[in-house]
RNA sequence: GCGCCCGUAGCUCAGUUGGAUAGAGCGCAGGAUUCCUAAUCCUGAAGUCGCAGGUUCGAACCCUGCCGGGCGCGCCA
């Protein structure tokens, strides 16, 4: 028996109980196999609410009736000990050495438990990361990182293949503002004069560019040329009686920002030549792209290397933009979409359940930002024969990915159905939303060195003789653990309220409590000189409420990959581990528990068995998540 | 104005298709090492699950309204 029959045989138990008892399949698929809220109750339970109507009985009577038959069913090989009604629930009580049994077995003779646990795989596409070349990474950043790469991770561990894709806009009207800021104030600078990591020397032009825009903005604003735009946006507003123009200069200043830079400011008018240049293949401007593009890329390659990101493709959007007119195209010729008198290509979002017009190819026949989209999907699917495709993208922008689906669909119906967008929350500062432009941000890779000096600064006091290497080596280990596992400790969608001077801790439920308790067992067994063999002996003889409680955690891991992979939420995991080192830490405190006072070798080894099959677990289950153990902490 | 998401302990967050006594970490108060790592463990205080109705045998979870917060509604990306 196998840790995954366990759940099947007392689903298998519940089926034949209620069945006999006239029960419907829906029915009895509808009532839930949950854990029990105490140990005197049982291990796990269900309700018989559902049965009343149906059976024209009262819920603790039929609650008895499921329990007798369950009775009769029972065989040698079931780990089930003990069977009750407790008013209207059927509870079940498992043999407790026996249950420590069938799991310490399955863990120890598994490669990685909890591999593999999905019946049927399937082929996966996740795209994340997706920057921007025009400035570093920040904590956003950070979360699409740590979240893609956990759920590409979880799903291969939980069977199914997996490409992992970035997509990196390294073209448009934002990448010019820092090459024009550059142009103008660089100088020359580089990489290599100014001492700075190519993706942050390219930033400080983008916020150069913003503060030479903001000044000319303001200039503008406080001289006439401002009035005649001013005029018309009055004459708009509808509540603004009696209010002056010095009043109202906030909220213009606010509502015309676009506008300036695109009708009023030279920058503005300098930044889309650079831009038209570029499309020309302009051979000055698209050389100055070339070189800064490289700058972050590199600076980028350090940036996920440190995280340990990884890619097996890498989609550029300057040789994606293009794409999807033809599919457009073709969509238009069998009347799913319409052409409108000006010439633009649109599509009746109505035929598909949303009362909106999307736009697909501008009046003058361009690709908008949805349009590439499709063209890269359809590719996709079609290059990398996947069957599901996932993007990991901020919830901003849901309301894009649900008319992108549904596009999709339209164009191509095996697609229904195939398409996820792990949406997750923003991540905010005390003082609001981040900020690339104003430089209002946590840097990755300034949040990375924090969270590494300050694992060695612990390490230092706790151990002041290490060798600078192994300081180092620990350091780089414990405050990169600390932060995934802070990331990913998150539900995904929850917005995430980041304080960096308190936010990551290393106590408490962080990822070095998980290493640390994962380091404790691997000197457990370098004190005992290695693990004993396991035994039949050894097996049958754990059974404390303590022991149990860590069986009962380790049993729960790879239903909890499974919720995982199907939720696409790696804080189930975070919280799984966490779980299963408490349970073990209380156990390995308890005064009755110490491995060196059990005079019994049976029960010794045991023990020892169970502490390394947590071991294993936290090693495989950490990796998983993208952190990496240490064997001494 | 319309649409989506959120509101749970002082703080940050869990709570799996509605189920038994709503949980964790931090913080706070107290305690534990003749034993393998104290980045540990134990005990305690702390909740009208935003408010008001409704559905149900049963609601933090489903429905309606209201209050409070976030995001989105471009021929931008």
């Amino acid at each position: 028996m196998k840790v995954a029959d366990i759940e099947k045989r007392i689903d298998e138990l519940k089926q034949i109980a209620l069945s006999q008892l006239g029960a419907d399949d829906e029915t009895i698929a509808g009532i839930a196999v949950a854990d029990a809220p105490n140990k005197d109750m049982g291990d796990v339970g269900f309700p018989c609410f559902a049965l009343a109507k149906t059976l024209r009985k009262a819920p603790p009577l039929i609650a008895q009736n499921v329990v007798e038959i369950i009775k009769e069913n029972l065989s040698d090989d079931d780990i089930i000990s003990e069977v009750n009604p407790v008013g209207p629930y059927v509870n079940l009580k498992f043999d407790k050495a026996k249950r420590a049994a069938v799991v310490l077995r399955d863990i120890l003779t598994s490669e990685a438990f909890g591999e593999g646990v999905v019946t049927e795989p399937s082929k996966w596409m996740v795209e994340y990361s997706a920057p921007n070349t025009n400035k570093p990474q920040h904590l956003g950043h950070v979360r699409n990182n740590l979240l893609g790469a956990s759920v590409s991770s979880i799903l291969k561990f939980a069977g199914h293949d997996v490409t992992r894709v970035n997509l990196i806009n390294d073209r448009g009207i934002h990448i010019c503002k820092s090459m024009l800021a550059y142009e103008r104030f660089g100088e020359g600078e580089t990489p290599e004069s100014s001492g700075m990591k190519g993706d942050h020397l390219v930033g400080k032009y983008y916020v150069r560019f913003s503060k030479e825009l903001s000044i000319e903005y303001g200039e503008w604003l406080a001289s006439d040329a401002k009035n005649d735009a001013l005029g018309a946006w009055k004459a708009e507003q509808d509540d603004i009686d009696g209010k002056s123009d010095a009043e109202l200069i906030q909220p213009f200043s606010k509502a015309y920002e676009d506008t300036f830079f695109n009708k009023d400011s030279e920058l503005g008018a300098a930044t889309k030549e650079m831009l038209r240049k570029w499309e020309a293949g302009d051979e000055e401007v698209v050389a100055l792209w070339k070189k800064m593009n490289q700058w972050v890329f590199d600076g980028f390659d350090e940036t996920y290397a440190r995280l340990g990101v990884e890619f097996e493709k890498v989609y550029y959007e300057s040789e994606t933009y293009l794409l999807g007119k033809d599919v457009v195209l073709k969509g238009l010729e069998e009347g799913k979409f319409q052409k409108l008198d000006d010439g633009a290509v649109v599509c009746d979002m109505n035929q598909v359940g949303l009362d909106t017009q999307k736009v697909l190819l501008r009046r003058d026949g361009t690709s908008v930002y949805t349009t590439q989209d499709l063209g890269t999907a359809l590719k996709r699917f079609e290059e990398f024969d996947i069957d599901n495709m996932i993007y990991v993208v901020g919830d901003e922008q849901n309301y894009h990915f649900q008319v992108l689906f549904k596009l999709l669909a339209l164009l191509d119906e095996r697609l229904d159905g195939h398409l996820e967008h792990l949406s997750y929350g923003m991540v905010l500062l005390p003082e609001g939303k981040m900020k690339s432009r104003e430089g209002k941000v946590v840097d990755a890779d300034d949040l990375m060195a924090a969270m590494v000096e300050l694992a060695d600064e612990g390490i230092r006091e706790r151990y002041p003789d290490l060798s600078d290497d192994e300081v180092a080596k620990r350091a780089e280990a414990i405050g990169l653990g600390a932060l995934k596992y802070y990331v990913l400790d998150f539900n995904p969608k929850t917005t995430v309220h980041f304080d960096p001077a308190k936010s990551i801790a290393f106590e408490g439920r962080t990822g070095p409590y998980c290493m640390y308790s994962y380091a404790r067992i691997q000197s457990i067994g370098r004190m005992f000189e290695g693990w004993p063999e396991s035994s039949e002996g050894a097996l049958n003889a754990l059974g404390t409420d303590l022991e149990l409680e860590v069986i009962k955690e380790l049993e729960r891991w790879p239903h909890m990959v499974d919720v995982a992979q199907r939720l696409l939420d790696p804080s189930k995991l975070t919280e799984q581990l966490f779980r299963i080192c408490k349970a073990f830490s209380t156990m390995y405190n308890d005064g009755d528990h110490r491995i060196k006072e059990i005079g019994d070798p049976n029960r010794r080894d045991g023990t020892l068995l169970l502490t390394k099959a947590v071991g294993d677990v936290l090693k495989t289950g950490l990796n998983v998540l993208g952190i990496n153990v240490l064997d001494e902490m």
